[in-house]
DNA sequence: ATATGGCCCTGGTTGC
DNA sequence: TGCAACCAGGGCCATA
């Protein structure tokens, strides 16, 4: 599933080969699910429009766009679970489950293919798109120990809340609470500022290894070249319940917390 | 305001 | 062997 590092990997394989190039022409797909915004004022707004930059924010992937030099927009992908976004020659076969293409000067294709359709699309008006939550890698040591003060909810389904830190999934929070040593099932409002620091340097230093290393993978991920990331073989609880800990050994459990399958070494995560 | 659980989706895996 | 049930989970929504 796309986060952070994948999303960023994404947004920049695909700034690379669409920046400059106007949109002519625009096709979506019959299935409502992926469009936030209605698709004929969609599909009316987009064509005639510059690409300027194509970012990160959060999980989102955010196309700055202009008409001119007044009339500013921004169409913003968010690639769910199996969200894919593909820069492709017109000839290149359409994947299945392409709910959007722009047609784009110089002739190559954007396509936005999803599967399980939770990904979304949305326009959104002049140029101040921004996610709910801090951003895990540039959030100072004061705000995020302050993001978890006083919460009575688990660690990990804070790391989860995007409305705090916007970016971290599953398998990064799982990653990061087992290289800081922390179990998941800990009150977040409890933990020492000693520990939630300790939290914030692991997050960030496996968040960077992996946008160093092209993202993670594990099957529904592609880049914008259409080329898995390997970053999975790095995991090292994420998806290896009964295996044995990298660190000491014993078996990594797997437990539920705010729905999602969460992995840890009761060992080494206190 | 905060927190929790159900739901949407399809494809890969598991089990009979 | 074939098919059905199950599981994966990000974000949104209703509910407590």
């Amino acid at each position: 599933m796309p986060e952070l590092p994948e999303v960023e990997t994404v947004a920049n394989g695909v700034n690379a080969r669409v920046c400059g190039r106007k949109i002519a022409s625009v096709w979506l797909g019959r299935h409502k699910e992926p469009f936030k915004t209605p698709r004929a004022e969609m599909a009316d707004a987009l064509p005639g429009m510059r690409i300027e930059r194509v970012y990160r924010e959060g999980k989102h992937i955010v196309f700055d766009l202009a008409r001119d030099k007044s009339v500013k927009s921004q169409w913003v992908v968010h690639l769910g679970m199996t969200g894919r976004l593909l820069v492709s020659a017109p000839e290149v076969p359409m994947p299945e489950h392409t709910h959007a293409v722009l047609g784009l000067t110089g002739g190559n294709e954007l396509r936005f293919a999803d599967a399980r359709r939770f990904g979304r699309l949305a326009l959104v008006n002049g140029a101040g798109f921004h996610g709910p939550g801090h951003e895990p890698l540039t959030i100072s040591p004061e705000d995020f120990v302050a993001l978890f003060r006083g919460r009575k909810t688990s660690i990990k389904a804070a790391l989860l809340n995007q409305k705090l830190l916007h970016g971290v999934g599953n398998i990064y929070a799982d990653e990061s609470l087992f290289r800081a040593g922390i179990r998941p099932t800990a009150v977040a409002g409890l933990l020492s500022r000693a520990r939630l620091l300790g939290l914030r340097t692991a997050l960030g230093e496996i968040l960077r290894k992996a946008i160093e290393l092209g993202g993670s993978s594990v099957s529904d991920y592609v880049d914008a070249d259409g080329v898995a990331g390997f970053f999975q073989l790095e995991h090292k609880v994420y998806m290896r319940t009964g295996e044995q800990c990298l660190v000491c050994g014993r078996p990594i459990r797997r437990i539920v917390i705010a729905g999602r399958g969460t992995h840890y070494c009761a060992h080494c995560q206190r």
